[in-house]
DNA sequence: TGCGCCAATATGTGATCACAAATAGCCGGT
DNA sequence: ACCGGCTATTTGTGATCACATATTGGCGCA
């Protein structure tokens, strides 16, 4: 059972509890889309990939299930979600309505250094592309976001926003490797344009935009597609 | 110390694990506001009100940091998060996102039975008020909410809405107890008015203002007078 | 009175274990 | 081939412990 280039979570000197690194770990290589949809996690099994006892592991799961990153099934075993098209409309309604709104509300205190950061994030996620790197790819646009909607330095907002990405995270990978073309128009651009002139409207667009493009479309055709194989695999059954 | 009327969370029976059932009883007291904002949660002082051992009560309360319901704080400590004036604006902010999209997009799958539970929980409110019960005044009305955006059975929209219940149920019942009068308008009667008309954009403005009536205004007022009250304390220390 | 130090106590964390529950595989019968 | 029963194995859960970390209280000194 490989989840990846694991290793020990373990890292000299870090202050945070084992606890911690391991859902951090957890949480990255899951929002990554590094985990596949379905792919059961057992707590012996990730103690043993992590170099660590159960119980850190036990532990950063129940958050992990709590932030519905991954789910508790009937048989008390976690995996990572499958995707349908109605859970992947409401994330993106979520997503949509969650981060305009946070956009927003961010506006009054980016900085000339918050935008600065936000433009280099988008210029590697350019680069990203380019090379089919996808964790750069995904993890700089995530951090595109993260970015701005964390300008306020306040903590209502991101972490619902974070669940979501969590939960898109495994299906937006899969989406990004199937896909031959990206969308024409960069909306990274497009808000940082609107950010520069303070234009919260154009921001708007642009984040809703950004979430809806591309990502959407691809997302329904790949999930109309792997429930058709489903199907023909339960008749083989 | 005591969280309420607490007895053992074991219900003879109950299929649920230990945990499953020390979660929901958390969730349920910090959610009806029956344990104050700043309070600490201890493992163990829970683990022995609620007759369990440390592991259950563990694992719960790493669920409900996760959800925002509590706070991890730099001392490893748990506590109930204090309110302030800034993460009130934005959690009311984020339930209208949340709640009006939720209840638009649940718009389809009313029924005429979940109109009659609503209505029904609305009379609970009513009668609730009247007599003070605040633990049914608060659990019906988000059980109102609750029962619409449960409609479709989908649980994408649902869990993020609980959080933001979670993390302004210990301050809302602070606040209604603290006020003497309610808002004059009764929006779930608006609401219901508009379900059974279906009338998308009128439900949303019955919910949203549901939402920003009354408990915004006394909320607000009351984050400033324990913000003073709590300066006083710190210049007499 | 305030500060620093130290010891006692409280609290959280990680490890481990026994047991409960679920799963997988095998065998026999129809 | 399919189903049911049984056993072995896997996996999750709750309990407990030792240790690490944080807090509290008392004492001495300026």
């Amino acid at each position: 059972m490989d989840y990846g280039d694991f290793g020990e979570a373990r890292i000299m000197g870090d202050p945070r509890t084992l606890q911690a690194q391991v859902l951090s770990r957890l949480r990255r290589n899951i929002m990554l889309g590094r985990i596949e949809p379905g792919q059961s996690l057992t707590i012996r099994g990730l103690a043993e990939e992590l170099d660590v006892s159960a119980m850190p592991v036990r532990e950063a799961l129940r958050q992990l299930v709590a932030e519905r990153a991954v789910e508790l099934q009937d048989n008390r075993r976690v995996r990572i979600p499958p995707m349908t098209i109605e859970r992947f409309n409401d994330l993106i309604a979520a997503r949509v309505v969650l981060e305009a709104e946070a956009a927003e509300r961010a506006m009054p205190y980016v900085t000339e250094a918050i935008i600065a950061e936000m433009a280099e994030l988008d210029a590697a996620i350019t680069r990203a592309e380019a090379v089919r790197d996808y964790d750069v790819w995904i993890g700089a646009n995530f951090a595109f976001h993260a970015c701005l909607y964390g300008a306020a330095g306040r903590s209502t907002f991101l972490p619902l926003i974070e669940s979501l990405w969590l939960q898109v995270g495994p299906f937006l990978r899969r989406a990004i490797m199937s896909s031959d073309t990206h969308y024409a128009v960069d909306r990274h651009h497009e808000a940082l344009t609107a950010l520069r002139l303070r234009d919260t409207m154009a921001l708007r667009i642009a984040i809703e935009a950004d979430i809806r493009d591309g990502i959407s479309h691809i997302g329904s055709t790949l999930i109309r597609s792997e429930a058709r194989r489903s199907a023909v695999s339960a008749g083989n059954a």
